[in-house]
DNA sequence: GCGTTTTGATAAATCGTTTTAACTATGCAC
DNA sequence: GTGCATAGTTAAAACGATTTATCAAAACGC
């Protein structure tokens, strides 16, 4: 049925040792004959290799795990697809987990992707709004399979451990000192979760920018959504009745939300409110009025993880590394110099 | 080190085969108490199965692949998550694989899923603009190798696959039909690549629709487009000097770029030109001006195309299935009644 | 008490690959 | 002709689970 290396063994008359040997390269003296005709015979029976066999075997699969909370997110996908490539690179392959933001589901696909003996996960953990406590429970999880783990966005730890990151306080500081130097004063704030920490440096580097400006802060100005597109609407209807010429959305699709929301109030973007968002989502760039926000490389951030994983994988006892992303203001046509 | 069948057994003083046998839940006579002793010694030194061991000796993976053009894509991220929901439900996993458009890493998709031992490959083949050969040798492939397929989006084919598909030939008949009610009469089409049998299903969609009003169809409001965003604001560039009240889009990206080139052209939207689009991207309801659209239940899509996987993997001698799913007219602001 | 059925559990082969120590044959020096 | 190095190849033991035929003991019928 399926062409085993027995049968290219049988079929050349040699040994299933030397046929490994070939097809997997090892440094050996086969009599470079002996290679070729291997070789050949294996394309022309079509020989193609169980990897359940080899994994049982060496205990290694070359295969990445990567746990997502959505893949329908734009993010998240371009962060899937930087890993995908440069596993496709390396001949690697991954299994992709989308949890739907549901942390039994993370559970569930941590406990398969072990099952499956992956040299490597990656996890971006879902943003559960209200329990922490699984959240950390599955990382211990899985740095109690001593299986290397990467780690989007994450620094606070106990101990050191590998991650992507990007310096969100600065985002939050570049994209507000951009607001404040057009002349802007009243900024509103739609943030993430305050569970989130990416949420919580970005805001700290918004207050820092007030600070280095001598700029009064207003807590009044601050809502707390959640990434959604809603949560942008909301933040509008939250900020109807206040005095603000500027906002600062923490991700595009809020920074959405809030077009739509001024809209509802008759306010025209940029003329009489400026907009910046956070992420470059691909729409930003195909709005109606183009959106300028803060560029994460999120795709780049996505092959550094396959290759701080694989590196990892081979070398197990490489010390943590953590890697770090610029951020890059992208001006559009959403901000400007206030009237 | 891993806990295995054995150490089981070893410590509850039984056999491996007891233990797989309670594990797997195999029809047997054990008796009660031996299995609820194996079960909670399990779970106490915390077992997991090595799955490529299992997969070995009984050549089932439960693990199902899918291979898409661009895991960026809105479109196929939402039907990878109705595959992924599905398989989840019962228990299964999913190996994604995004071919960033190219037949040739969509070949070395097949091959690395074959090696894994998936139980059923779903293939969204690649939109290859020239070479056609490389999609049909690619399902070849799947084919030869006796893994059950589904194809998203494929009918014709020599023998019956299994096969999603929604009727295109009434989306496009649905839209146009939306249009010429409204009193629209000179509607210009972008389509997708002529070489795609969705893109020309829709076309003969809309000259059907022509036809049944007794309207002229005017070949030169047609412009061939490949369903990116930059297609849509070329195909406005081709138009320009047409004369023409509505466009119909065959994807919500190329209408993006409609609005685009329409606003570049100082047409707006509706009241200048009525816009549909195709798909129901998620975009589309948060535009400026929400866009008048088809929708696929392209997550349903998914979700059926795991359920037809996992029968097939299940019975491997039914016959192919072909599920047919209904379009949906979504009407939003982008089209109104001629003035 | 004997033969038969039922119950509960297991021995052992197997899946396809990898890997290491061991083996044979050949060449070479003397 | 003997000893030794080298080149080329292989035997055989894993890896961890599954599965079938088989076995031992207990229960049962009479």
């Amino acid at each position: 049925m399926k062409v085993t290396i027995k049968d290219i063994a049988k079929a050349t008359g040699l040994s299933p040792a030397t046929v490994s040997l070939v097809l997997n390269n090892r440094p050996s003296r086969i009599a470079e004959a002996t290679r070729a005709r291997i070789l050949s015979t294996a394309r022309e029976m079509g020989y193609r290799p169980n990897s359940a066999a080899a994994s049982l075997r060496t205990n290694r699969s070359y295969t990445l795990g990567l746990i997502i909370p959505d893949i329908q997110n734009d993010y998240y996908a371009t962060y899937a697809k930087g890993m995908e490539d440069a596993c496709a690179e390396c001949g690697w392959n991954m299994i992709f987990c989308s949890t739907n933001n549901s942390p039994t589901r993370e559970r569930q696909a941590i406990e398969a992707l072990f099952t499956k003996n992956v040299d490597g996960i990656a996890l971006v953990a879902t943003p559960s709004k209200d329990d922490e406590n699984d959240f950390i429970a599955n990382r211990e999880l899985i740095l109690s399979m001593k299986t290397p783990l990467v780690q989007m966005d994450l620094t606070a730890y106990k101990e050191p451990i590998n991650a992507v990151i990007s310096d969100h306080q600065k985002g939050g500081y570049m994209a507000t000192r951009h607001l404040i130097a057009l002349g802007h004063r009243k900024i509103a704030f739609i943030t993430g979760p305050s569970s989130l920490e990416g949420s919580q440096s970005r805001l700290s580097g918004c207050k820092k920018a007030f600070q280095d400006n001598n700029l009064p802060w207003d807590d009044g100005l601050v809502y707390t959504g959640n990434y959604s597109y809603a949560s942008g609407l909301d933040g509008i209807d939250y900020l109807s009745d206040k005095d603000f010429t500027a906002v600062f959305a923490f991700n595009d699709l809020m920074a959405c939300g809030v077009y739509c929301g001024l809209e509802k109030y008759g306010l025209a973007v940029p003329t009489d409110v400026s907009v910046i968002g956070y992420d470059d989502h691909f729409v930003s760039g195909i709005l109606s009025v183009p959106l300028t926000t803060i560029r994460q490389p999120i795709y780049e951030m996505g092959k550094e993880s396959t290759r701080i994983l694989i590196h990892a994988a081979e070398n197990p006892d490489a010390p943590p590394v953590v890697s770090k992303f610029d951020l890059k203001l992208i001006v559009r046509k959403s901000t400007r110099k206030i009237r």
